[in-house]
RNA sequence: GGGCCCAUAGCUCAGCUAGGUAGAGCAUCUGGCUUUUAACCAGGUGGUCGGGGGUCCGAAUCCCCCUGGGCCCGCCA
């Protein structure tokens, strides 16, 4: 079964539940949370169980230092609330700046998914109940804080960050009185006040926001990375908080692997090893992405490779998608859930006519879609379809296209030297090309004749013309290239060369 | 110091939740074919399931120990 239908075993209503902080670009190796748990939800939508989905972002949280790729006049924002500061473009706030690209990603990898702030959480009060709880059991909470973290919470702990009303900053205040709902504090920059911790003006600490966002929001299944999940960490004081001051069942959590970048390691947006997700599902077929998460276990790390390793990707979801639909053969005892979480539609899709690996041969042809689709034998049927995948096939090989994929022709004056028997190759080759039929097949043919007339290795003669045209070794195949090319241009290149 | 994940064919991995004759893709080999940006078709070879112990009629699967690799463990997320 696949892993995430295994994941339910009963048929109890979900509430999953996910949660990024928009700090930075939002990458690839981000993606696994929000994906997993789409993938999750569908899962139990299918197990027809009654679910809702919800991302919350974590716009509340401070800046916690100025990224690589923040200039150096955002140190006067650290420690604010991301939700209150400037974006980079000179737009407000921060937190939008990165949370709409995501946003639009998500739609268009068909994640559909509720969207809170988590600000809008503190703003309208939803967080009050868990506060109150927390302020009133403040002496356990803190207990189980120290007991499972292994960690000593100091003089002037307080389950509350207060914001300083002068400077903005959450993390420089210190608590000098607390009586719920009002708690008084002092700041580092000079200021002291009050702060109703009712409001958004502050923060519950991370490790008790997690569990005040499981009861508030009534969580049943949460998605989290392994730095989540180590012994002390996050998960194990958030359950016990969940169990102990809330008394409710802590999420059914799904401890996922992370995602690195092939031959440079762990995605990260603060080491500059990531690609952004939205530039990732521009550049690339969107559905390889959910394919990949869908196909591999979330405990197991994936290596993560937008240049020739997503073209084996590409040619894995084809087959599976040729086998759904009868025209292939793949051994996968999960095949049909697969696909179905890959989809972008919310069904599953017939394989194009052609595979992304053909067409990326055919737009470095063919300037015009018209030929391309004419040359493809696309017809009309997927139109749009054929549209979108010519533009990602093109913007793929701009952006993530290994050099030995890409090709350009050569000057239509440029002059190859070859050897006599490659001229005589070439020489034959005219005088059986005046009278054929331009087709791919019968060039093909017409090349094979002419290698044995003339007596070259196969291999060489092929070469030959990939020399000429392109002054590479090797090239797309041949009875398609020349055909696309046209009669009138093979031949004026072939005799500038014989 | 603590924790999590991974280890199954040359490579990448399924199979482990509920123990019952060890699987796929790629690579390789054989045969076919009018070879091309990692061609196609048919078939074959290939594994003490990292090591050791235990439970069991029976273990890749469950339990314990060990080894190797990856990652995490103040705050923040």
């Amino acid at each position: 079964m696949h892993w995430a239908e295994a994941f339910f075993t009963d048929d109890s209503e979900e509430i999953i539940a996910t949660g990024i902080s928009p700090s930075g670009p939002i990458h690839v190796g981000n993606m696994r949370e929000i994906l997993t748990g789409d993938i999750l939800f569908k899962a139990s939508l299918r197990k027809k169980k009654k679910s809702r989905f919800i991302y919350l972002g974590d716009d509340a949280d401070p800046l916690r230092k100025v990224y690589p790729f923040l200039p150096q006049s955002y140190t006067e924002y650290i420690g604010k609330p991301l939700y209150k500061i400037p974006a980079p473009d000179g737009s407000f706030p921060y937190s939008e700046y990165y949370l709409t690209p995501f946003i639009e990603t998500l739609g268009k990898l068909n994640v559909k998914v509720e969207i809170i702030r988590s600000s809008e959480l503190y703003k309208n009060g939803v967080f009050a109940e868990a506060t109150k709880i927390l302020f009133e059991n403040i002496e356990k909470v803190s207990r189980i804080l120290e007991e499972i973290s292994k960690r000593e919470l100091g003089e002037n702990w307080a389950p509350y960050n207060p914001e300083c009303s002068k400077c903005g900053k959450i993390t420089t205040t210190t608590v000098t009185e607390l009586s719920f709902p009002i708690l008084k504090y002092q700041c580092s920059c000079g200021n002291s006040g009050e702060c109703d911790v009712r409001t958004d003006k502050g923060k519950l600490p991370w490790r008790l926001e997690w569990p005040a966002k499981w009861f508030s929001l009534g969580v049943t299944t949460e998605p989290f990375g392994k730095d989540h999940g180590a012994s002390g960490g996050s998960y194990d004081t958030g359950k016990k908080i969940a169990e102990e001051i809330f008394h409710i069942r802590a999420p059914k959590p799904l401890m996922f692997e992370r995602i690195l970048l092939k031959g440079k390691g762990v995605m990260h947006s603060s080491t500059g090893i990531n690609i952004a997700a939205h530039s990732f599902i521009e550049n690339a077929p969107p559905e390889s992405l959910r394919f990949i998460l869908s196909k591999n276990q979330p405990s197991r790390h994936i290596s993560f490779d937008p240049g020739l390793g997503l073209l084996n990707i590409m040619d894995e979801m084809e087959k599976y998608r040729k086998a759904f639909f009868g025209l292939d053969k793949v051994s996968d005892e999960n095949l049909e859930s697969i696909l179905f979480f890959s989809s972008l539609t919310g069904k599953i899709e017939k394989p194009l006519p052609i595979s992304f690996r053909h067409l990326l041969t055919l737009v470095q042809i063919y300037k015009d879609e018209a030929s391309i689709v004419r040359l493809g034998n696309l017809g009309d049927e997927n139109k749009s379809v054929i549209h979108e995948e010519i533009e990602i096939a093109k913007r793929w090989l701009d952006t993530y296209g290994p050099d030995d994929i890409k090709f350009k022709l050569l000057n239509e004056d440029a002059r190859v030297k070859l050897t006599p028997e490659e001229s005589k190759f070439i020489s034959n080759f005219l005088g059986e090309m005046k009278d054929m039929d331009w087709s791919p097949e019968s060039i093909h043919n017409v090349i094979h004749e002419s290698i044995k007339s003339s007596g070259i290795d196969q291999q060489e003669g092929f070469c030959t013309f990939y020399r000429v045209l392109i002054g590479k070794d090797k090239g797309p195949r041949l009875g398609y290239f020349l055909f696309g090319l046209g009669k009138d241009y093979v031949i004026k290149r072939l005799q500038l060369n014989a």
